[in-house]
DNA sequence: TATAAATTTCGAAACACTTCGAATATCAGA
DNA sequence: TCTGATATTCGAAGTGTTTCGAAATTTATA
């Protein structure tokens, strides 16, 4: 068990519940895709979407959407912000490194 | 969206939930150690660690144990595989692989 | 200030997950 | 073949998740 510290498995947990959802998983990919692809349409030159268009090729409620936002933050794997009427959402990037050392941990040496 | 494709929404999510327990990331975490810590145990010199042994300091009913492993194992996480009274299992190497390519997919460029 | 747009909160229904102990199954060795 | 060790399946209770539409909130603009 020592590669892992023991005491972090609830905080892994709970990132990996966050993304256990197909819905929450495309709202990530998405938002991890447009870092490249679209142009930077935050307030202060980050790069993020609205839940409006997060929602709109999901197929469900508007409510829904902000729901499974609110889990993906919750999580801390996506940044939200209030700018204007809009809630903009980005990854937030420490996170990822943080699971990319989890299964580089998972892998032989 | 194009970085991913869509279409993967479900599996990851599927995967993901099964590391979405915290009994379930402290079993990964173990089976994923001892492929270094450990010496082979395995019936043919892989890696891997029985149902006994990743319940024990776990705390819950051996049946939870088996429960959650099963889960583990439909995801495609662990390999599992009776070898006389024995369940062994491991972790599956190709989907960590995925898992590291699904998170560098969210890294800047 | 009044209205409209974007989002969140709330309550409810349906469904899925977690965990246990008891019962059952599988297998090695006496 | 009988026994003990290991593991799985089953049924049940409690808890958590998903989704919706309606209502409320927040903010920009007329």
């Amino acid at each position: 068990m020592s590669r892992y510290r023991n005491d972090d498995a609830q905080r892994y947990a709970d990132i990996f519940k966050a993304l256990s959802n197909p819905y929450r998983v495309k709202i990530f990919m998405r938002l991890a895709s447009c870092c490249i692809e679209a142009s930077p349409c935050g307030s202060d030159g980050q790069i993020c979407e609205c839940v409006g268009t997060l929602g709109k090729d999901l197929g469900i409620a508007g409510s829904t959407v902000s729901h499974h936002i609110k889990e993906l933050n919750r999580s801390g794997l996506v940044k939200i912000k209030r700018h204007g009427q809009r809630t903009e959402c980005s990854v937030d990037l420490s996170v990822i490194d943080l699971l990319l050392e989890f299964f580089k941990l998972a892998e032989p040496v």
